[in-house]
RNA sequence: CGGGGUGUAGCUUAGCCUGGUAGAGCGCCUGGUUUGGGACCAGGAGGUCGCAGGUUCGAAUCCUGUCGCCCCGACCA
C-alpha cells in the first residue's frame, strides 16, 4: 500500500508540446516517463510499476511454454558483429561503447558496441555448450535493454533508442521440432497479450533483415500503428503490408483479350499513368504496364506492374539480391533507351537486353489485354501490348501492393485494412545463424547437424504504450487490471478527518487482502484535482470516502471505465471491497 | 540521411514581420477565504530569450553558423 503524498506522481494538466500522439501524451502527463534526450525515458515509479508487472507476466508465460530464463551482457565486443552477415544492416543503428578516451585519438573501429538484440551472443554460447541430441530441444530467454540507434526515434516509448524487450532464442534437432518451439511461442505470446488486456493480432510478416524462413508480428490495431493489416476475420487470413497477398488474379490465367496489333504511337511531354489517363489519350491505369526499373547489387533489373498498382519492395526479397533501391535515369537510359516515362519490355525495344539481371512481372499484368506500355523511346507508346505475345518477362510474381477490398487468398473474402503497432515479433531462423558458426550437435547415429533456430521478440517498453494508446479516453488512462500500477485508488477526500481516514484505512486494507495494489491519495487536495488525477492515471477501481459519503453511511466504487458509480453501506463496505477485488484479481 | 517546422520561467505560450523596459496562464511559495469533478482573493519567487559569431548607439526580434527537439519518408520490438 502507497500513500500518494508520500510517493511520487508528478501529474501534469497540460501536455508538453513534443508529444503528439494520445498515448505518448499520457506517458507524461500521468507521471510515467520523463525524457532524457530523444529516445531516451526515465521510468518514474508508475511507469516503473507497469514495466514490471508486464515483465512478470511476460516471464510466466514464457516460462509456461518451457523457455528458461538467463540474462547475457548488454555490451558486446565489436568482432561479434564485424563481418557479420548482419553486420552492414545493423551496424549503423548500433552504439559503439568504447572508452571515451582522451578527446585526442581520431576515429577508429569500435572495440566495444551496446547491443541492439543477442542471436549473436547466444549462438556461439549454445554451440559450446550443447553438443548432443539429448540436450534439444531448448528454449532461452531474457527481459532486459537493448540499445538501437534508432535513425529517427518517435513517439515517446513506440521507438526509442533504449529499450526494454523479452527476447527468446530457441533451438531445435529438426524442422518438426524447431516449428514446434514456434508454435509454442506463439501460444505464449497469445497467453501473454490475453492476460495483460491487450487486443494484438497475429499477422504473416516479413523475415526483412533477420532472414529465416517464416514470421508473425503481433500488432495492435491502433491508428497511429506505422504498419498496415491486412485481414478478414471470417477467414482467418491476416498478413502485414509487406506480405499481404490477395486472390485477385486466376491461377494459370491466358491473354484473354482479342490481339490487336502493336502499334507505335506519339506522346508528347507523357510520363506519368495519370497522363496517359487524360484526354486525348484516355488510357485506364488499369490497361497500362508499369516498368520500375531497380537496382539490385548494383546490377539493373526491371518491374512490370499494372499502372494502377503500386510495387511493395519488401516483395523483391524473394529475388535474392541483398540490396534493392530504385534505378537512378541516368543508370537508366543507357539500358533502356529511353527516360522514366517511356518505358516498356516490349520484345525488341530494350535498347541493352543482356545488362538487364532480369524482367520480373507481376501476375496482375495478366489482367491486362491490348494495353498500353513504354516504347523505350523518349515521347513515344505502344498500344495493344499483350502479356504472352509481347512482353519480355524473366519471372511472374507477387511484387504488388495489395489494397483493401481485394479477395483475401484463402477464402476470396474483402480484404479489410487497419493500423498497427508491432509489439512483437517471431521468427522461424532456421540454420542462418548456426550455419555461420557451425553450431551443431550430434545425433544418435554419431553424425552431425546443424541447430534448427527461432527467435522471438516483445518490446515490452512499446507494449506499455501500446496499451495505453489501445485503452484510453478523454479524461486519461484505462489501466487493464493484471497491468496497473495500482488496481484500486482509495480516494480520501478528508484526510484531515479522523473517521473518514480510519474508514480509507480499513477499505486500502480490505482490498489489499483481496489481492489488489493499492494507492491511497490522501493528498490535500480539493476532491476535483483528486478526481481529475484519478482518472488521468487510470486505476481501475476508485473506491470514494469522503464526508458527505460518511454522513449518508456509504462509499462509492466506481471503475475507470464506468459511468456510474456504486453506493455500499459502511457496515458492508470491507467486505464488499474485499470481494469485489478478489473476483478481478 | 532527405524534406518541413520549432527553441522565450518547471509546463503551455505571447512578443519576432516593422530592433528600444520580456508579458500572460498553469504550476510553485506566503497569508486568508473555500472544500464532491482541475476554487477564489492578496502578496511573492522564478527568464544567460538554445549556443556562438556578426550588423547596430541598441538584438528575443535582422544576418551567418551551430546544437537540441518535433513532424513526414526509409528502418525497427
Amino acid at each position: 500500500m502507497k500513500f500518494w503524498s508520500r510517493y511520487f506522481i508528478p501529474t501534469l494538466k497540460e501536455s508538453p508540446s513534443d508529444a503528439e500522439i494520445a498515448s505518448h501524451r499520457l506517458l507524461i502527463r500521468a507521471g510515467l516517463v520523463r525524457k532524457l534526450g530523444g529516445g531516451l525515458y526515465t521510468y518514474l515509479p508508475l511507469g516503473h510499476r507497469v514495466m514490471q508487472k508486464i515483465s512478470r507476466i511476460c516471464r510466466e508465460e514464457m516460462e509456461r511454454a518451457g523457455a528458461i530464463e538467463l540474462s547475457m551482457p548488454h555490451i558486446h565486443p565489436a568482432e561479434l558483429w564485424a563481418d557479420g552477415p548482419r553486420w552492414g544492416p545493423v551496424r549503423e543503428i548500433m552504439f559503439r561503447a568504447d572508452s571515451a578516451g582522451d578527446g585526442k585519438r581520431g576515429p577508429r573501429e569500435p572495440e566495444f558496441v551496446l547491443g541492439p538484440t543477442h542471436e549473436e551472443v547466444i549462438t556461439p554460447l549454445i554451440k559450446s555448450e550443447i553438443t548432443s541430441y539429448r540436450d534439444l530441444p531448448k528454449s532461452f530467454f531474457q527481459i532486459g535493454t537493448k540499445f538501437r540507434n534508432e535513425i529517427r526515434p518517435r513517439y515517446g516509448l513506440m521507438r526509442a533508442r533504449e529499450f526494454v524487450m523479452m527476447d527468446a532464442y530457441s533451438f531445435d534437432a529438426d524442422d518438426e521440432g524447431a516449428v514446434r518451439s514456434y508454435l509454442a511461442m506463439k501460444g505464449a505470446y497469445e497467453a501473454f497479450f490475453k492476460r495483460i488486456g491487450t487486443q494484438a493480432i497475429s499477422v504473416e510478416a516479413d523475415t526483412g533483415v533477420m532472414g529465416g524462413s517464416f514470421s508473425h508480428e503481433f500488432m495492435v490495431p491502433a491508428d497511429v500503428g506505422d504498419n498496415d493489416l491486412y485481414y478478414n476475420e471470417e477467414s482467418g487470413y491476416a498478413a502485414n503490408r509487406e506480405k499481404a497477398r490477395s486472390a485477385l488474379v486466376p491461377e494459370g490465367l491466358a491473354d484473354t483479350a482479342p490481339l490487336g496489333a502493336l502499334e507505335e504511337f506519339p506522346t508528347p511531354g507523357i510520363v506519368t499513368i495519370a497522363a496517359l489517363e487524360a484526354p486525348p489519350y484516355g488510357v485506364p491505369a488499369d490497361g497500362q504496364f508499369k516498368t520500375l526499373v531497380m537496382m539490385g547489387d548494383g546490377r539493373p533489373f526491371a518491374v512490370v506492374l499494372r499502372g494502377c498498382d503500386e510495387l511493395e519492395e519488401a516483395k523483391l526479397g524473394s529475388l535474392g539480391f541483398n540490396l534493392v533501391r530504385p534505378a537512378t535515369p541516368e543508370e537508366i537510359e543507357p539500358v533502356m533507351g529511353a527516360k522514366p516515362g517511356s518505358l516498356g519490355t516490349v520484345r525488341g525495344t530494350i535498347r541493352d537486353l543482356p545488362k538487364l539481371a532480369g524482367i520480373f512481372a507481376d501476375h496482375a499484368i495478366r489482367l491486362v489485354g491490348n494495353g498500353t506500355t513504354g516504347a523505350n523511346r523518349d515521347g513515344f507508346h505502344i498500344r495493344n501490348v499483350n502479356v504472352a505475345r509481347d512482353l519480355e518477362v524473366t519471372k511472374f510474381g507477387d511484387f504488388r501492393r495489395v489494397k483493401a477490398g481485394e479477395p483475401d487468398p484463402l477464402g476470396g473474402r474483402p480484404l479489410m485494412v487497419k493500423r498497427g503497432i508491432e509489439v512483437g515479433h517471431i521468427f522461424k531462423l532456421g540454420t542462418k545463424y548456426s550455419e555461420r558458426i557451425d553450431a551443431g550437435y550430434t545425433d544418435d547415429k554419431k553424425e552431425r547437424h546443424l541447430f534448427i533456430m527461432g527467435c522471438y521478440g516483445i518490446g515490452i517498453s512499446r507494449t506499455l504504450q501500446a496499451v495505453i494508446e489501445q485503452s484510453h479516453d478523454a479524461d486519461g488512462i484505462i489501466w487493464p487490471w493484471a497491468i496497473a500500477p495500482f488496481q484500486v485508488l482509495v480516494c480520501l477526500l478528508d484526510p484531515q478527518d479522523t473517521e473518514a481516514t480510519l474508514i480509507a484505512a480499513r477499505l486500502a486494507a480490505a482490498a489489499g487482502r483481496g489481492g489488489a495494489d493499492v494507492l491511497v491519495d490522501d493528498r490535500a487536495e480539493r476532491p476535483g484535482v483528486k478526481f481529475k488525477d484519478a482518472d488521468l492515471i487510470g486505476i481501475p477501481l476508485r473506491i470514494t470516502v469522503g464526508g458527505r459519503g460518511i454522513k449518508e453511511g456509504v462509499v462509492e466504487l466506481k471503475w475507470r471505465g464506468a459511468k456510474e458509480s456504486l453506493k455500499i453501506a459502511l457496515n458492508e463496505s470491507e467486505a464488499t471491497v474485499e470481494a469485489v477485488v478478489r473476483e478481478k484479481a
